[in-house]
DNA sequence: AAAATACAATTTGGATGCAAACGAACGGAG
DNA sequence: CTCCGTTCGTTTGCATCCAAATTGTATTTT
C-alpha cells in the first residue's frame, strides 16, 4: 500500500489519530514538513489517506507540543524556531531535570545501573560507526532514562512535553563533531556518580553537560540558519 | 456565562470547542463534575446543546492539561489527584517561576509597577469582603503578570500548562484562614522588590511564597480528604 | 492607475451517520 | 449454585456532509 510506504512506522493496533500524529511529528521534527509551511486538513488527510477527523486531532495535539501553530480559521502551520527558542527549551529542560536527580539518586539499584550502562554501550558502538541518526533518540533515551528513575512522573511529563523540541536540538548538537566524545564520556561519568550516589557531584555534571549541549545546538543552529540564507 | 465577562468581546466569535474546554475546564476545577467521573461524549455533547465533534477537541486538550485520562476505547475518566500530584506541580511551578525573575527584574517598568499596584488593591477589597472565590483568580492573574514581565514566552507557556491545577490548588491554599493575610503581604513585598529590581531579594521571597503557598495546599487537602472519607 | 468592492474558490468549523469494539446482562452447562 | 459463553446495547472511532468564513482575484469606479 502506498500509504505505509510514505509512514512505515505505522502500528496497526493504534488510534489512527495516534498514527497521524507519530507521523506527522515525525516529518516536522525531521524538517520533512519545513518549518512555516502550512498544513491544509483536506490535503494532509488525502496525503494519508484518512478523514479530517483524526488528522484534526493530531494537529490538535501537535499544537499542544508546540510543533505547530493554529491560526483562528486558517489552519496550522509548523512553527519557525529561533535561538530564543532554543535557549529556553533548554533552561527548562535544565531546571526540570535537576529537579528529578535528588529522587534519581535514592531510587536507582543496581539493576539500573547495569541496564544504563548497556545503552551506553550500544551507543558507544553506534559513535564509532559515526551513526548519527541512531544515536540522537538514544542519547535522549539516556537522560529520559535517569529523569524517569525518580519516579517524579508529573515532572517527567513536563520534560517529556519539551521532549519533541529536544530531540530535535539535541540531534543537532550531537551533530557538532568537536561535541560528540565530550557528551558521551560524560554520559559514562554521570552513570558513575550515579552507582556512587554523589548526588551534589551528578548534579553539577548534569548542569554542565545541559550547558554545553545548549551551547552547541545554538552553534550549529546558527551556522544553519546563515547558510540557508545565502 | 462567566467567563464572558472578563472578555465578552472575543466570548461570541470564539469556537465552540473552546467554549467547551473552557466550561469542562471550569467545571471540574470546581469539582462540578467530581474526580473519577466518566465523560460520555453524546451525553455531555446534547447536555451542551453541542456536537460531539468540538465536544472531542476540547476532552483532547483536557487531556494534554492532565484534568482528564484517556481510556481506549472507554471515553474519559476526571482525573483523580493526590498529595504526591500536589507537591510535584508546586515543585515544578517553583521551579519554572523562579526561572523567570532575572528578566522580569530586567524588564519591568514603572507603568507595570503601578498595574501591578493596582490590581493589589483590587485584591485587597476582596480579601476585606471575604470573596474567596473572586480572590482566587486574581492572586493567580497576579504571579502570572510577573512571570509575563520575563517575555520568556515558552516558559510561560510551560507554567500556564500547569494553570489549571495552581488555580485549583491556590484556591484551597487562599481558603486557609491564616494564610490569606500572609500570602497578600506577601504579594506586597514583591512589588517592592521588583521596584527597587532586587533580584535576590525577590527570588528568596517568592521561593518562600510558593513554599507557604504549597504547605497550605496540602493541610487544606488532606483535611479535605478526611472529610469526605467519613 | 490605484483603490475599493464584490464574487468565487478554498478551507476551516461543526454536525451527523455508520461501523466496530467493549462491557454488561442473560442464559445454558457443569 | 457457579462459571463460562453468547448476545445485545452502549459508546467510541472514523468518515462524510453541510455551513460559514477568509483570502485572493477580478472588475468597476474614481
Amino acid at each position: 500500500m502506498s500509504s505505509s510506504a510514505l509512514f512505515p512506522a505505522v502500528a496497526q493496533n493504534k488510534p489512527i489519530r495516534e498514527i497521524a500524529y507519530d507521523t506527522l511529528k515525525h516529518a516536522i521534527i525531521t524538517g520533512d514538513i519545513p518549518a512555516g509551511a502550512r498544513i491544509v486538513e483536506t490535503e494532509y488527510a488525502s496525503k494519508m489517506h484518512i478523514s479530517r477527523t483524526p488528522l484534526r486531532e493530531a494537529l490538535r495535539k501537535l499544537e499542544r507540543d508546540g510543533l505547530v501553530e493554529y491560526l483562528v480559521r486558517r489552519g496550522v502551520i509548523v512553527r519557525v524556531f529561533s535561538t530564543e527558542d532554543i535557549y529556553q527549551i533548554y533552561t527548562i529542560r535544565n531546571a526540570l531535570e535537576l529537579l528529578t536527580l535528588p529522587a534519581a539518586v535514592q531510587n536507582v539499584t543496581d539493576a539500573d545501573i547495569t541496564e544504563l550502562r548497556n545503552e551506553l554501550n550500544a551507543m558507544d558502538a553506534l559513535l564509532k560507526k559515526e551513526d548519527i541518526e541512531a544515536l540522537a533518540p538514544l542519547a535522549r533515551a539516556f537522560h529520559s532514562h535517569i529523569t524517569r528513575l525518580s519516579g517524579l512522573y508529573r515532572i517527567i511529563r513536563a520534560i517529556d512535553s519539551q521532549d519533541e523540541f529536544i530531540t530535535r536540538f539535541s540531534a543537532m548538537a550531537i551533530r557538532q563533531e568537536n561535541r560528540r566524545n565530550d557528551a558521551q564520556r560524560e554520559h559514562h561519568i554521570m552513570v558513575d556518580l550515579l552507582e556512587k550516589r554523589d548526588l551534589p557531584g551528578l548534579h553539577k555534571l548534569v548542569e554542565a553537560h545541559i550547558e554545553h549541549s545548549k551551547q552547541k545546538c545554538l552553534e550549529a543552529f546558527v551556522s544553519q540558519n546563515n547558510k540557508a540564507a545565502q
